[in-house]
DNA sequence: GTCTTCATAAACACAG
DNA sequence: GCTGTGTTTATGAAGA
């Protein structure tokens, strides 16, 4: 990917070294032994304590975890920076012709509003050509933006990172951005904004950073996250995306199509997937999420086919209550503010995307999603009741100005209707805030299943390298039989 | 054709 | 007042 530039090469200007330092240890650790190695002590980090903040951020509070740099976190970073210098030998044919770019972009979800005028055309366009930023420093990323932040805040050894040093970031890596627009970070923002998986940090209890607040991930979607992101670029085996195998050297059998972020297999994975929501990845899929991502949270895996697009947008908006009792997991310090609540990107663990259902960002649909904040994961009573409702009752009281009067509105806003008139009844928070400070608040999910998760995530990790020899491997063989067309 | 996802633009408010 | 940041809305393109 783009100017993934090898450690020596960062500048160590103010706060950009400190990002830098460790993606360079990243860059270091990534050689096949140690990745076996890393097979080997996979389970460890699951029982490591949190590692100190390191560069004078507040500390997290008692009762709360820091998004430390756990050798998970280490083993999740690795795998982000493997991801980047995979694409870079996007010249492999088998890679190509997955990539969700398809004929424009070069990046994930890359779809513009034709506005693109102003962007630097990407060599990937039309995929003819690989992304190599060395040789193509205008090509843009094949990642969303969702992503990206997601990429520079993980690498902050803070977890935490003021907007400024998020543009940084990105500049450093993708020197496509270089000579973008300045609109790109009025997409970084936005993203930042609706994205469910970024949170701010409570500027009184952070340093002083000028103007703005750093940022970090909602803990309670970065599980998601990293599970999203770690399907996410090149990954050649979709399938495990459900059911890591039980043995990392079983990746090195399987044989499915590489995932691009946001390609159709990585899309129809119910997933995880970040903005996944954006939530995970703007009120994302749950990358980010529970969203990219409600993102990315890992929901049990039900079929996306049996869930419906409003189901979907339900699932992303909703998520969670928050209260005193019952405090965000391990959130370092963000914000809590109960007015700050949008939904935009955070359906993908739910469904696979990471922009968070928002289509919630719509004006119908997304009122829909964001009229559910409450948590239908953890409660399939209430999410069947309210299914019920909405076949049962017709609106009744809905102001018709409000209405609009294409068909699929009227049914939103039926859904709508039934929503509300149900979340009344449940209790929940009038619609009326702004989106971001209606975020929901769900409760931390058990030890049990969290563990279960991580043991997942961990054996899913276990196979990325040998993930990656099996791409070159299926390369091989794919050039090979270009040439020699099968017998069969 | 509809829905979803995502990028992008723009407007606005607010803070430094 | 300027600039950067953060929020929100709108729109469009592409894929499912």
């Amino acid at each position: 990917m783009g100017p993934v530039m090898p450690p020596s090469k960062k500048p160590e200007a103010s706060g950009i070294s400190v990002a830098s330092a460790s993606l360079s240890h990243l860059y270091q650790a990534s050689s096949l032994q140690e990745a076996e190695e890393l097979d080997l002590a996979f389970p460890a980090p699951l029982a490591l304590p949190l590692a100190p903040l390191t560069d004078g951020a507040a500390k997290p509070e008692k009762g709360t975890s820091t998004p430390g740099m756990e050798d998970e976190e280490l083993t999740n970073l690795n795998w982000l920076h493997e991801s980047k210098n995979l694409l870079n030998s996007f010249g492999d044919p088998v890679l190509r012709s997955v990539s969700p770019v398809g004929g424009e972009g070069g990046v994930a979800g890359n779809r513009g509003d034709g506005d693109h005028d102003n962007m630097p055309p990407s060599p990937i366009a039309g995929g003819d050509l690989p992304y190599d930023a060395d040789r193509n420093p205008n090509c843009k990323p094949p990642y969303s933006f969702s992503c990206l932040i997601f990429m520079a805040i993980e690498d902050a050894p803070s977890k935490r990172l003021p907007v400024k040093e998020i543009y940084t970031w990105i500049l450093e890596q993708f020197s496509y951005f270089a000579n973008a627009p300045t609109g790109w970070k009025n997409s970084v923002r936005h993203n930042l904004s609706l994205n469910k998986c970024f949170k701010k940090v409570d500027k009184d209890r952070s340093q002083s950073i000028g103007k703005g607040s750093l940022w970090c991930i909602d803990p309670e979607y970065r599980q998601n996250l990293i599970q999203a992101l770690k399907k996410t670029p090149y990954h050649p085996h979709a399938q495990v995306f459900s059911t890591p195998p039980t043995s990392p050297r079983a990746y090195q059998s399987m044989s499915s199509p590489p995932l691009w972020p946001g390609s159709p297999f990585f899309r129809r994975n119910g997933g995880v997937l970040l903005q996944v929501p954006q939530g995970v990845i703007q009120n994302g899929a749950r990358m980010m999420s529970h969203g990219l991502y409600t993102g990315i949270r890992p929901l049990p895996i039900n079929p996306i086919g049996i869930r419906t697009a409003d189901d979907r947008s339900v699932l992303s908006g909703g998520c969670r209550k928050r209260s005193d009792s019952n405090p965000p997991c391990d959130s370092p310090l963000v914000s809590s503010d109960p007015k700050e609540d949008h939904t935009y990107s955070t359906n993908q663990s739910d469904d696979g995307s990471d922009y968070t259902s928002d289509s919630s960002l719509r004006p119908i649909a997304r009122d829909v999603a964001n009229d559910s904040d409450f948590d239908y994961e953890d409660d399939e009573d209430d999410k069947s009741k309210i299914q019920l409702e909405i076949k049962k009752e017709e609106p009744r009281d809905w102001p018709i100005d409000t209405l609009d009067s294409t068909p699929s509105s009227q049914q939103h806003n039926k859904k709508r209707h039934h929503f509300l008139k149900a979340k009344q009844r449940m209790g929940m928070a009038s619609d009326t805030l702004p989106l971001k400070k209606r975020r929901a608040e769900k409760p931390p999910e058990s030890d049990d299943e969290e563990m279960k998760e991580a043991a997942g995530s961990l054996l899913h990790l276990a196979g990325v390298r040998a993930c990656l020899n099996n791409i070159t491997n299926r390369t091989a063989k794919g050039q090979k039989e270009q040439k020699e067309p099968t017998k069969n």
